[in-house]
Parts: structure tokens; sequence; C-alpha cells
RNA sequence: GCUUCCAUAGCUUAACGGAUAAAGUACUGGUCUUCGGAACCAGUGAUGGGGGUCCGAUUCCUCCUGGGAGCACCA
């Protein structure tokens, strides 16, 4: 890449000057005045070269190789040096995303190569709501980008399958006169197991006899008591079929499901054997882990009853996680930030039951929170949006304002809700409002497929018989809003980089849409169809690139594009 | 009480310690003999407060104010 030519010329140049063991940084500016490439070097050499900035900068552009790929280098004010690429070297690039698939640099966290992304874990029982839909949509699209550069990406999700909710949706269910058919739709299932729980949230606070039933019944559950397994496996299938439908409809998949049933047995039996080895301790009746000599909160894996709680059945997790598929360089857990303490603690635990296995692979991704403008979401008060309900909303929304069929707004819904949370970082709490959140204009998907749409017309019209030679471009003289645009596509494979880097997916969708941004200005501004062959050639081929590199960058988001709309 | 995260335009959000703090929305005014107007352009408008480090702070440190979350038998 032509960053890492600069940089290494910037070696060669300080080398000349005698300035040793420092590190080389390149910036890109954000105002395309200061060139493709920035560096800020000669401010911070001023102290150790004791020179002031500005002769720093001119001995190193004096001593700076001569490159063919860079056109211009230009020193600042207080001392920065601008580099901008040669329109040459430019026009190579836009040439390649024309033709060949893209390349992105890579990126990997070991030496394996492998890392595992647990992600939407949703509740049996539960309704799948918008934070679930941004979990996937986060976790799916992390997927896809640390694929991109070069990484085997193993997605798994993690179902609580047992615990109270479960309980007081059964208890609900064998105190309710109502009985559903299993003829009924999955819809009216799902529908009615939610009443179901709600119900029994009621009586476990209102009634002190119910609120016994129902700690006897998740006992029942952890023991498998054959008397509560049928009731109970049909309604949890009834919500893995549901959920099944929520991981298609919005473009992802599994390869491993990890279901908190299954870690019970295993987690006391860890937990029992750790605690002959001192790394936890008993404590008024629990098993607890004593986190004070580590700056850590105290908390209990198994409960007085004998129980593992969540954080006993973790570690349990961890050990499958870590077997299942070879040696992972990392586990990325997508989870809400409330559950800080927790993984700190049961990553701690870990690497004091086998640091080898354990130390520095696992992290905890905090994804924000969803909430309601209007209040706090909660399934309690019955004001939990389902994430099904929030698409079929914005479908209502698109197809009154829009005329297109029932297929492209099923794709323009999912894609505007997905996103619209991920434009945001990950760590940013999204305040949703349902008239305002969901923007089907301005920074939104449908603007950016739209472009991509706008593109593909342009291209339609013309016959693709000859790629024009590129040695006629080489005469050719770019304009201010071609500039902008081929710049841009130049940027792509860094971005995704960046992206992968630093865990952050909105990085992809806030360039999509400069780039969109700057196209569709240059394409208000400049004909293309009606322009000489030269200048049309490149403008057809700009045309292509940026259809291309925005359908690759909402697949990278996980959001499909449509060719008609 | 302790820990932790957050505070940017009316609202929702961007910004690797860098140059003139960037968008959307809302509001005001404009562009059209459309290569797809779901478009484009212009205007109004912001870093909660006090210290500090640095050539340079929205970003790092510290205090204050105001919010969120977590801190033993829920998941």
């Amino acid at each position: 890449m032509i960053k890492d030519e600069i940089l290494k010329n910037l070696a060669e140049a300080l080398e000349k000057i005698n300035v040793k063991d420092v590190v080389l940084t390149l910036e890109k500016p954000a105002n395309t005045d200061f060139g493709d490439y920035s560096s800020s070097l000669p401010l911070k050499l001023t102290k150790q070269l004791k020179k002031n900035p500005m002769t720093i900068s001119e001995e190193i552009v004096k001593n700076f190789p001569k490159n063919d790929s860079i056109k211009k280098i230009e020193i600042v004010k207080p001392g920065f040096i601008n580099f901008w690429i040669a329109d040459v070297q430019l026009i190579n690039r836009l040439t390649e995303v024309v033709e060949k698939n893209f390349i992105y640099p890579e990126y990997y966290f070991g030496k394996n190569k492998k890392l595992m992304i647990e992600f939407a874990h949703p509740n049996t029982h539960k309704l799948f709501h918008i934070g679930h839909l941004r979990n996937i949509s986060t976790g799916e699209t992390l997927v896809r980008i640390l694929e991109a550069v070069g990484n085997k990406v193993i997605r798994s999700n993690y179902e609580g399958d047992v615990g109270l909710h479960i309980a007081k949706c059964l208890y609900g269910i064998k105190n309710s006169e109502f009985i559903i058919q299993n003829s009924e739709s999955l819809q009216k299932k799902i529908e009615f197991i939610g009443k179901m729980y709600s119900t029994g949230t009621k009586a476990y606070e209102d009634d002190p006899k119910a609120k016994e039933e129902i700690l006897k019944i998740n006992k029942m559950i952890y023991e498998k008591d054959p008397k509560i397994m049928p009731l109970w496996t049909e309604t949890r299938a009834w919500s893995l079929e549901y959920f099944e439908e929520n991981y298609k409809r919005f473009y992802s998949h599994f390869d491993r499901y990890y279901f908190e049933s299954e870690f019970y047995k295993r987690g006391v039996e860890i937990v029992k054997q750790s605690l002959k080895k001192g790394i936890f301790e008993k404590s008024q009746g629990a098993i607890i882990f004593n986190g004070k000599k580590y700056g850590l909160d105290t908390r209990v894996f198994i409960n007085s009853l004998g129980f593992p709680t969540y954080e006993g059945k973790e570690l349990a997790l961890a050990e499958k996680e870590f077997s299942d598929f070879g040696e992972l360089d990392k586990i990325i857990h997508t989870v809400t930030p409330e559950q800080t303490s927790f993984f700190k603690v049961t990553f701690k635990v870990e690497e004091l039951i086998d640091e080898k296995k354990y130390k520095n692979k696992q992290y905890h991704l905090a994804y924000e929170w969803v909430k309601l403008k209007a209040g706090k979401m909660s399934s309690r008060e019955g004001n939990v949006i389902e994430a099904n309900w929030l698409i079929d909303e914005v479908k209502k929304k698109i197809s009154e304002k829009f005329n297109c069929d029932e297929e492209t707004t099923e794709i323009l819904a999912v894609a505007s809700v997905k996103y619209s949370f991920l434009k945001n970082g990950t760590q940013t709490i999204i305040h949703f409002d349902i008239d305002e959140s969901i923007a089907v204009d301005g920074n939104s998907a449908p603007y950016l497929i739209y472009t991509y749409v706008r593109c593909q017309s342009v291209l339609n019209k013309v016959k693709h018989n000859s790629q024009n030679s590129l040695n006629s471009l080489n005469s050719l003289i770019i304009n201010t809003d071609e500039s902008n645009v081929l710049r841009l596509i130049n940027q792509f494979p860094e971005i995704v980089e960046q992206a992968a880097i630093q865990l952050a997916p909105n990085l992809i969708a806030n360039y999509l849409y400069d780039l969109a941004q700057k196209y569709n200005y240059f394409y208000q501004k400049n004909k293309i169809l009606e322009s000489e062959e030269t200048t049309k050639q490149f403008r057809l081929m700009l045309t292509q690139a940026t259809g291309k590199v925005i359908k690759e960058g909402l697949y990278l988001l996980g959001i499909k594009t449509v060719e008609k709309m």
C-alpha cells in the first residue's frame, strides 16, 4: 500500500538526518486540502532535535527519496508534512477495484488466525427485542469484517434456556385456563408464552405461595424432572424456532449454539475442583470468588442451594468453547456493559484455572443498550419493542412514502434498522424513538442503496464492450469532484482494516455515507454519458467503483442491496 | 459508600493527541428541459464547569456538577 511506502521513505529520510528510535506515524487528514496523508512528526521531534519544527520538516523533505507514487509534498505552518498521491497511482487503484475482487490488509489476534464471536444470546420464553437486534447486527458485521481481513471466524450463540424467567412462564402456563393448540401458528405461541411470562411474574411478586411454587419449578427444570420436562421442551422448541426465523430475517446464522442447560453439571464440577486449589472460598453456604485481592467484585459461583450461578456455568462454557474448534486466538463476547463486572471476574477465574489456555484470550465487547426515549424498556412493564414489530413498522413507513414491491420493501426496512444502529459507535447508548430513529433519508441505508441503484442505472445505459485503454487515461485531467470520489475509493481497504482493529463497524458506515455524498455531488455537477470519450470512460469507472464499494461495504455491515427500488 | 461508563448544535450522532470540531434531522432560502428528485446547494447553530500535562486537548490527568450501569446467592 502507498501508506506503507510513504512510511518506509520517511524512515529513510530520518536515517539520513540521523534520527533514530522514533515511532513513525502517518495521519489521514480530515480536510482534503491537507493531502492524502499527513505527518506531524516534525512537531514531535522538536524537543529531541532542539530545532524548530519547520526546519525539521525541510530537512526531512530534502532527504525524502524520490518516489513516483507521490505527486506533491508540502510543508505547512507549525510543522506538518502533507503528501499527495500521484494520479496514476489512484487510477491504477481504481482499475483494480473495477476489475478485481477486494483485497484487504490482514489483521490477526494471534498465530492461529482463528477466533470466535459470541453474539445474539436471547433467552428462550422471552421476546426477541430491539436490543437483541442491535446485538445481532453488531455481531454479524464483526464476523464479516474480521473474515475480510483474513480470519477464520466461528459464530456462536449462547442461549439461556434455564432460569427463573422460564420457571415464571411455565408456572403461568400450568395455572392458565387457556391451553394453546399445537396446530396454532408460531406467532400465536410466542404471544402466548409472552403473556404467561407476564402473569407468572406478577404472581411471583404478589403471591408468596406462587413464589414458592415458581422456585420449585425452577429447581425441577435444573434437575430435569420428568414432570416438567415435556412442557419445558415443547415451549423451548417454540422459542428456538422463533429465534431461527429472526436470525434468517436479519441475515445471520451460527456455527454453534450453546445452551445454558448444558453447563449446569460441568459448572459445578469445575467450581468444586477449583475450590480445592484455593481459587474459591466458602461463605454463608455458597461458593464464592473473593475478588478483593485483584481489585474485583466478589461474586457467587455456586449458591447456597448448590446450584451454579451464571458465573459457575460460564466456566464450563469457556472450557467447551475453547475445545470445540481447536486453538482460538480470541473469543469476543458481544454483551451489554452491565456485565462488565461479571466478565472481569470470570475471565480472572479462568486465568487462575489455566493461565496458558485462557489468559488474554477473552474479550468483552460491551455494546450499549437501545433505550426508549419515552422510558426504559422492560418486559415486566410490557413496553418491550419486538424486533419484528419494528421492521414491520418501518416497512409501512417505506411503502407509504415510496412505491416498491414487497421484497424490496423488506430489504430496505431491514437495511434501515440495521444501519441506524451500526452508524453509531458500539459504545453509544441509542435513544430510540419510533418516529425519528429509523431514518430512510439522510445518513441512512436507503440513501446508500439509492446511490448504488443510481450507479447501476447509469452503467446499464452503456454497453460494456470495450474497457477503454488505460493509456488514454494518463492524459486525463481530473477535476475536484472526481478527485474527491477517487481518493475515497482508494481509502476503502484501510477503512476496513481500521474497523477490524478497533472493532468499529461505524467507521465503515460513515465512510460509505461520505463516499455516497461525494459521488452524488459529482453526479449532480458532471455529465457522465454525454462527455468526451476518455472522460466518459473514466467517469464510468468511477461510477462502477463507487457502486462496487457501496455494495461490498454494505455487505460487510450485514446489509443487502437491491438493483432497483 | 465503592467501582465503572457517559456529557459535543433544539434533537440524534461523528471526530488515530493535530490544522477551520463533521453529519443527519428540524428550521429558513434556493437548484430542475432528471445519465433515477429516495437527489443537490446555501444559511442559522455546539465541545457541562474549574485546574493541569503538551508545540497542540472534544480526546490524557485531577476536582466539581449532572446522568447511566454494576457491586453475594437473577440471567
